[in-house]
RNA sequence: GGGCGGUUAGCUCAGUUGGGAGAGCACUUCCCUUACAAGGAAGGGGUCACUGGUUCGAGCCCAGUACCGCCCACCA
C-alpha cells in the first residue's frame, strides 16, 4: 500500500459515504460493467427489466425497496460471470403526465384546448426532455447498476413500432374491437379508464325512495336509489321473476316521475327481493349493472350525464347543464314537491373513484375500443399453472389465476393527447376503417383522405410488452436473442393484475415465451405509523433524504433487512443498522489492511479459532447466497450482518489481534482472505463501502463489481472446531458474567485455576490468569475455578452463588418433573428423552459442587 | 359478500420438520482497552391476541372468536 493510501486510511475512522458514492458510481459506469454486450442465448444470460417509473415520477420507498431487491440479484450474477444485463427505461404514463403539463398550463392561464393537439404533445415532450431523466439520476444515487447506455422511454420511436405491431395483429386477429360499451368515465382526466384503474371507497350517501306510478291503476312502484338524477335515463323498471307481489305487473308499464316517459315493467334474476321494495329502476346509461340487464332485454339506452360530468340535453330543458351534484339536489326537489319521495336515509356503501384523478366515476355508455382477454389469458393461466412463470410468495400464484379466470375485455382507449394515438385510420368518405402499422397516405378503397383516430392507447398498453419491446422487438435483434426472456421480475402486488399479467399474456403471444421466469412479490413498507406511504397523507418518507443521511448502502441494507412480510412498517432503526455495519465494515477492514502482513490471500489456519472461523464463513456464505437465491432478501441481509458483527468482529478479531499486531503470516492471509470473501458477499447488498474498501486490499485486480462471487468451499467446514471454538466462547461469556455479578473492577485480572487445558483466548478475553496450584477457590465456573482475591467482594460472591444454587435447583425440578411423566420417557423420541437426561445430570452435578 | 396477510419484549420484527422464547433499537450498569463511543462487556424486560382441541409436549398443527391491514366483488 502507498504511504498515501495508508494515511487516508488511518485517518478515515468512519465510514463516510456522501465523499465515496458518487465517484465510486461514476467508476463503475466508466468502467462499463452495466453495459454488456448482447451475445449467448437467453438461457445463459441474466437479465432483468426494470418496472419502468413514470418519468413524472420521484423515487419513492416502493421504487428504492424494488431497486434494492433487483440490484442485489443483478450484481450476483454478474459476479458470477454472467453475461447481465438490467434494461432500463422510463414509462410515459399518459393520464399523469397530461395532468402535470395541463397543470402548468392553468398555472399561465392557458389550456391544452387552445394549444391545439400537436403543440400540447409538443409542449409534454420538452418537459419529458427537461424532468423525464430525473427519476433515473435518482435510481443511480441508490447504486443501482442498470444499463444506463441502454435507456427506453415507452414512446421513443421503436417502442411505437412495437405497439403498433402489437394492435395490428390483435386487431388481425379479431380480439380488439370497437363497440359502445359502458366505461368507467373518469370526469377528472375527461378519459374513459379501466377496471383495474378504479378503486372503490365507502361513501355515505342518502338513499332515496321514488314512487313510480303503475300506468292505468293507482298502484306506485316504490324504488330506491342513491342517484336520483339518473332516473332521467330510466327505460325500465324490474322486479325478480319470482316475486310474487309484483307477479301480475310484469309487462305492464311504469310512468317516469318528472319526465313522463313509459317504463316497461320487467323481470330479472338480477333483483333482490329482499332490497328495499324489491323493485328496481333500470338506468342502461348510467349503471354498469342496468347497463347488462338493458342489453339483455333489448332496452333503450340514454345518456343523461355527459363527459363533463353535467346534465346533456336528453335531462331535459330543466336539468340540462347543472353538473350531476347539483342535478340531483333539483331532481330531489322537483320530486319532493310532486310528492314522489316516499323516503330517504342515511346509506352507506361503496362507490368507484377514479385512481389516477380522485374523481367520483360516471359510468357512461361511450364508443371505445376494447380488447378480448380470453385467448390471450388461456395460455397465460397455463404458464403459472406449469410453473414455467413461478410466483414467490405462492399465495399470489392462486390470486393470479382466480383474476385471470374471470378476466373480462380491457378497454385500452383513453381520450387523452399524450400516448400511442390508436392505429387507425377512417375515411369519411366511404366509412373504410384502416389499421396499419405506418400512416397510410389515402383510402385504399376509394382514394379519399384519411383521419386518424383521436384516442391513446392506455399507458398500460405500452407497458405489458416492456420485457421484449425495450430489447428491440418487433426486430430480431441480438438483445433479444441474447437476453429475452428475461430472468425474473420484482413487484409490488398492486400491479399484478395491471401489468404483470398482462405481461405474461403479451410475452408469450408476441415474443413466443414468457417474459420471466420468476415473479417475486415484494413487501408493500408503510409509515412508520402502519399507515400508507402517500404524498396525499404526508406520510412519504423520502429515499433520497435517507441516502443523504445514512448512505445509499444504509438504506439499501435497512429496506431488505425490514422487508420480511408482506407489510411491514419503515423502520429508521433498520436502516442505521446498515449504516452501522457499513461503518463496522469500514473500521475492521481498517484494523485487517493497516496491520496485516504482506501475503497472498489464502487460508492458512493454525489453530482451532481460525478453522472456526473460516468454517463459519463457509456457512454463512452458503446461507446467505441460498436466501438471496430465493429472494428471502431480510434473511440474507440479518445473517450476513450478525455474522460479520458478532463471530468476525466480536470474537474472531478480538481473539487474533495479537498475532496481528505482530505481523504473524498465517493469520494475515487467513483475515485478508475472509475480507475478501466477505466484501465480495456483501456486495450485491452494499455495493458502495464494499467497492471502496476493496481499492485498498492488496489482493485488488480492478473493481469489486466483477470480481467472482464466493462459491462455498467444503473443505473448509469444521464441525469440530467450531464446537471446540464455541465452548471457548461460551466460558468466556459466563467468566465476564461472573466477574460482572461479584462487580469485579472492569480492568483487574481474576486468578483463576481451570480443569485441564484452557484455549489461551478465554483467560486473556475475560480477563482472567490461569494459575497453576494454590489458592483458595471461591466460585466455580464451568470449568474453572476462581480463587479468592483482594477485588473480589466476598459477600458479593455468597449472594451469586446463592442465586446460582436457587436457578439451579428449580431447573433440576423442571427436568426431574419432565422425566418422572411416564408418558413423556415412552413417547418422546429417544433422543430428546436422553437430552433431558444429560442435562439434569449436569444440573445436579454443579449443584454438587456448588454446595461443597 | 368472498379471499389473503398480520397479532411474539417499551418499539420494529425474527422464530426451520412441534422438544427450555430471539435480534436490532430503546433501557440499566461498567469500560474513551492502540479498528470502530455510529464502539466494547454485562444485564433487566414476554400469560407468544383470545377460546377450545390434537399431542408426553404447542409461539408453531386443527377449529372457532376478536381486532388491524390489504385484494377482489354488479346488489339499487
Amino acid at each position: 500500500m502507498t504511504d498515501e493510501r495508508k494515511k487516508r486510511l488511518e485517518e478515515a475512522t468512519r465510514w463516510d459515504p456522501a465523499t465515496v458514492e458518487g465517484r465510486v458510481f461514476a467508476e463503475w459506469v466508466e468502467g462499463g460493467y452495466f453495459h454488456p454486450d448482447a451475445e449467448g442465448a437467453g438461457g445463459e444470460s441474466f437479465s432483468v427489466a426494470i418496472p419502468p417509473p413514470n418519468v413524472t415520477g420521484a423515487l419513492h420507498m416502493g421504487h428504492a425497496l424494488n431497486g434494492s431487491m433487483q440490484d442485489a440479484l443483478v450484481r450476483m450474477n454478474r459476479m458470477r460471470g454472467r453475461n447481465t444485463l438490467w434494461i432500463l427505461g422510463t414509462d410515459h404514463a399518459g393520464i399523469a403526465t397530461q395532468a402535470v403539463v395541463e397543470k402548468e398550463l392553468r398555472a399561465e392561464g392557458k389550456s391544452r384546448h387552445e394549444l391545439g393537439r400537436e403543440a400540447f404533445v409538443e409542449r409534454v415532450w420538452a418537459w419529458k426532455e427537461e424532468y423525464g431523466s430525473r427519476i433515473v439520476e435518482q435510481y443511480k444515487r441508490l447504486g443501482a447498476s442498470c444499463d444506463y447506455g441502454r435507456e427506453r422511454f415507452t414512446l421513443d420511436e421503436g417502442y411505437v413500432r412495437a405497439v403498433y405491431r402489437v394492435f395490428k395483429q390483435l386487431y388481425d386477429k379479431g380480439y380488439i374491437y370497437r363497440d359502445n360499451y359502458m366505461v368507467n368515465w373518469d370526469p377528472g382526466s375527461r378519459s374513459a379508464i379501466s377496471d383495474l384503474e378504479v378503486e372503490n371507497r365507502e361513501v355515505e350517501d342518502t338513499l332515496y325512495s321514488i314512487d313510480y306510478p303503475v300506468e292505468g291503476s293507482d298502484r306506485v312502484l316504490t324504488v330506491a336509489t342513491v342517484r336520483p338524477e339518473t332516473m332521467l335515463a330510466d327505460t325500465a323498471v324490474a322486479v325478480n321473476p319470482n316475486d310474487e307481489r309484483y307477479a301480475g305487473l310484469v309487462g305492464q308499464h311504469c310512468v317516469l316521475p318528472l319526465v313522463g316517459r313509459r317504463l316497461p315493467i320487467i323481470a330479472d334474476e338480477h333483483v333482490d327481493p329482499e332490497f328495499g321494495t324489491g323493485a328496481l329502476k333500470i338506468t342502461p346509461g348510467h349503471d354498469p349493472n342496468d347497463f347488462e340487464i338493458g342489453r339483455k332485454h333489448g332496452l333503450e339506452e340514454i345518456g343523461v350525464i355527459g363527459p363533463d360530468g353535467r346534465m346533456t340535453d336528453e335531462a331535459g330543458e330543466r336539468f340540462a347543464g347543472l353538473t350531476a351534484a347539483e342535478a340531483q339536489e333539483a331532481v330531489v326537489a322537483a320530486l319532493r314537491e310532486e310528492g314522489r319521495l316516499r323516503a330517504e336515509e342515511p346509506y352507506a356503501h361503496s362507490v368507484p373513484f377514479s385512481h389516477r384523478s380522485g374523481e367520483r366515476i360516471e359510468p357512461l355508455i361511450s364508443l371505445q375500443w376494447f380488447c378480448r382477454m380470453d385467448e390471450l389469458a388461456r395460455p397465460a393461466i397455463e404458464a403459472v399453472e406449469r410453473d414455467d412463470v413461478r410466483i414467490t410468495p405462492p399465495q399470489w400464484k392462486r390470486v393470479y389465476l382466480d383474476w385471470m379466470n374471470e378476466i373480462r375485455p380491457w378497454c385500452v382507449s383513453r381520450q387523452l393527447w399524450w400516448g400511442h394515438r390508436i392505429p387507425v385510420w377512417y375515411c369519411d368518405a366511404c366509412e373504410e376503417t384502416i389499421v396499419a402499422e405506418a400512416t397510410p397516405e389515402r383510402c385504399g378503397a376509394c382514394d379519399g383522405p384519411l383521419r386518424q383516430e383521436e384516442d391513446v392507447l392506455d399507458t398500460w398498453f405500452s407497458s405489458a410488452i416492456w420485457p421484449f419491446a425495450t430489447l428491440g422487438w418487433p426486430d430480431d435483434t441480438p438483445e433479444l436473442r441474447a437476453f429475452y426472456p428475461t430472468s425474473f421480475l420484482t413487484t409490488a402486488r398492486e400491479i399484478l393484475f395491471l401489468w404483470v399479467a398482462r405481461m405474461i399474456m403479451t410475452g408469450i403471444e408476441f415474443a413466443g415465451d414468457v417474459p420471466f421466469r420468476d415473479v417475486y412479490v415484494h413487501s408493500v413498507i408503510q409509515a412508520r405509523d402502519g399507515r400508507r406511504m402517500s404524498k396525499s397523507l404526508g406520510t412519504g418518507i423520502d429515499p433520497l433524504g435517507e441516502i443523504d443521511e445514512h448512505g445509499a448502502d444504509a438504506l439499501r441494507f435497512g429496506l431488505l433487512a425490514m422487508s420480511s412480510t408482506q407489510d411491514v412498517r419503515y423502520s429508521d432503526a433498520k436502516v442505521q443498522q446498515g449504516r452501522d455495519l457499513a461503518n463496522k465494515l469500514w473500521n475492521a477492514s481498517r484494523l485487517i489492511l493497516l496491520n496485516a502482513a504482506e501475503v497472498e490471500p489464502a487460508p492458512r489456519p493454525t489453530c482451532p479459532e481460525d478453522r472456526w472461523l473460516l468454517s463459519r464463513l463457509e456457512r454463512t456464505i452458503g446461507s446467505v447466497t441460498a436466501k438471496l437465491e430465493s429472494y428471502d432478501f431480510a434473511h440474507a441481509a440479518t445473517e450476513v450482518y450478525s455474522f460479520f458483527w458478532s463471530e468476525l468482529c466480536d470474537w474472531y478479531l478480538e481473539i487474533v489481534k495479537p498475532r496481528l499486531y505482530e505481523g504473524e503470516e498465517e493469520v494475515s492471509a487467513t483475515l485478508l482472505y475472509s475480507l475478501e470473501r466477505v466484501l465480495a458477499l456483501l456486495h450485491p447488498v452494499m455495493p458502495f463501502v464494499s467497492e471502496e474498501i476493496w481499492r485498498y486490499h492488496p489482493a485488488n485486480d480492478g473493481h469489486l463489481v466483477v470480481h467472482s462471487f464466493p462459491e462455498v468451499d467444503e473443505s473448509l467446514i469444521d464441525p469440530g472446531a467450531e464446537a471446540e471454538v464455541e465452548a471457548g466462547i461460551d466460558l468466556t461469556r459466563r467468566l465476564r458474567a461472573w466477574r460482572d455479578l461479584v462487580e469485579a473492577p472492569a480492568a483487574t485480572v481474576l486468578p483463576a485455576r481451570a480443569d485441564g487445558e484452557q484455549q489461551e483466548f478465554v483467560g486473556r478475553l475475560a480477563r482472567f490468569e490461569f494459575v497453576g496450584d494454590g489458592g483458595d477457590p471461591v466460585a466455580s465456573v464451568g470449568a474453572v475455578k476462581v480463587l479468592a482475591s483482594a477485588e473480589i467482594d466476598a459477600e458479593a460472591v455468597r449472594a451469586r452463588l446463592d442465586a446460582r444454587r436457587e436457578e439451579l435447583r428449580s431447573e433440576v425440578a423442571r427436568a426431574e418433573g419432565k422425566l418422572s411423566n411416564e408418558k413423556f420417557v415412552s413417547r418422546a423420541p429417544a433422543e430428546v428423552v436422553e437430552e433431558e437426561r444429560e442435562k439434569l445430570e449436569r444440573y445436579r452435578a454443579e449443584l454438587e459442587e456448588l454446595s461443597e
